[in-house]
DNA sequence: GACAAATACGAACGTTCGTGCTTTTTTAGT
DNA sequence: ACTAAAAAAGCACGAACGTTCGTATTTGTC
C-alpha cells in the first residue's frame, strides 16, 4: 500500500520539475518515464490519463509551494512581518528553493488560460487562494495598526502579485541580475503606501 | 514575387493567433496548414524548419504590436500623454485589438525562458526594446517637467511592465471583470509617484 | 512460504509530429 | 500565348505521441 504512493510521489516531483521547464503539456509520458527510470505503461497506470497527470502535478506542486512559501510565513508574527516573509519566500521559491524552471503556476497560467478543463479550473482556484491569502495577510496588518484602515486589501494583493510576475519575467527571461533589487524596491513602495501614517502612534 | 509573400503573411498571421492560444510550440505544421487551407509541405517550404517558423511568427507579431500599441503612442504628444496612451493601447492589445489568446510575448516569455535558441534570443531583444521604450517615454516626461528629475526611469519601466503582467493574468486566467480597473488604479499610483510635485509650477 | 493484490513491464495500436523528395499547378515576364 | 520560375501539393519516412492489453514481477498478509 506504500510502495505505490511512494513511486507516485517521485513521479509527480519529477513531473513538476519538467513542467516548470517545458510546460505542463511538454511533460510527455515517455520523457517522464525516462527521467524516473520507469516504463511508459507502468507510469501511466498511476494516473489513467494525461489530464489526470497534469492535475496531479499541479496538486503536488502546491504542497511544495506551501512548504516553501506559506508555512514559513505562518510561522512569522502576523501583520507586516508576515507580509515581508511572504515576499521574500516567494522570491526564494522562484529562484532556487522551488522548481528548476521557475514558478510552475506562472507557466501554467499562460499555458492554460485558453484551455478549459480540470487543470485550468484547479489552477484558477489555486490562484484565487493565493490572492486571498495575500489579502488576508494585508488585513491582519490593518488590524495590527501597521497598515491604514482604508487600505483596499484586494487591490494590495493584486499589486503584490504583479510585482512577483514582473520579477519572474525579469529574472527568468531577461536574466536580469538586478531583478530582485527592482522587485524589492517596488515592494517597499507598495508597503510604504499601505502604511498607517495618519496616527503616528 | 508577390503571391509568395502574401501567403507567407497570411500564414504568419494565423500562426500568431494560434500561438497566442496554444503557445509557440503548440503551433504544429499540420494544424497551421489546416487553418490556412494549405498542405503541410506547401506551407513548410516557406520556412524550412519549425524554428524558423517560430522566429518568423514572433517577428510578424511585432509588426502587429507596433501598429496597435506603439504607433498610436508616437502620434501622441511626448511626455505624460504618451505614457498614458502606451498603457491604454497595451490594455487594448491584450483584450481584443491584439491576438485571440492574449499577448503572445507574455506567453512566449514563460515558454522560452528555459529554451536557448534564436526564438528566445529574439524575444529577449524584443522585451529589452519594449522596456527601453517605456524608460525613454518616462525620460521624455522628465524633460517636459511632468515627472520628477530624480525618477529612476528604468525602474519606472519595470514597474509599468509588471502592471501589464498582473493585468494579463487577472484578465486571462482569472477572467476578473475588474482587472482593468485594478490595473488602472495601480498605474495611476505609479504615475502619481513619478509626478513632479516639488515645483508647483 | 503460499497466495492474492498491487505494481511494473513489453509490445503494440492508431495518430500526429517535423521534415524530406517529386510532381503538378500557378504565377510573372516576354 | 509561351515559357521559366515560383509556389503548392502529394506522398512517404522515422520518431514520438497518448493509450490499451496481456503478462510478469514485486509486495503485504496469513
Amino acid at each position: 500500500m506504500s510502495k505505490g504512493s511512494d513511486t507516485r510521489q517521485t513521479i509527480l516531483r519529477e513531473a513538476g520539475n519538467l513542467a516548470s521547464i517545458n510546460g505542463l503539456s511538454g511533460v510527455t509520458i515517455g520523457a517522464l518515464a525516462s527521467h524516473t527510470g520507469m516504463s511508459k505503461s507502468g507510469l501511466f497506470r498511476h494516473f489513467g490519463s494525461k489530464d489526470e497527470l497534469q492535475v496531479a502535478t499541479l496538486k503536488a506542486t502546491i504542497d511544495r509551494f506551501i512548504e516553501t512559501v506559506v508555512r514559513p510565513a505562518l510561522h512569522t508574527p502576523r501583520g507586516l512581518p508576515r507580509v515581508r516573509v511572504l515576499f521574500e519566500r516567494w522570491l526564494a521559491w522562484a529562484t532556487g528553493a522551488g522548481l528548476p524552471g521557475g514558478c510552475l503556476f506562472i507557466a501554467a497560467s499562460v499555458e492554460l488560460d485558453d484551455h478549459p478543463g480540470q487543470a485550468r479550473d484547479f489552477l484558477v482556484e489555486t490562484q484565487h487562494d493565493w490572492l486571498e491569502l495575500l489579502a488576508t495577510c494585508g488585513r491582519k496588518a490593518v488590524e495590527t495598526g501597521e497598515f491604514r484602515t482604508d487600505l483596499d486589501c484586494d487591490q494590495f494583493a493584486h499589486e503584490f502579485n504583479s510585482i512577483l510576475l514582473g520579477f519572474h519575467q525579469a529574472h527568468r527571461l531577461l536574466r536580469d541580475p538586478g531583478a530582485a533589487v527592482r522587485a524589492s524596491r517596488q515592494f517597499d513602495r507598495l508597503v510604504e503606501d499601505a502604511l498607517n501614517v495618519g496616527t503616528h502612534a
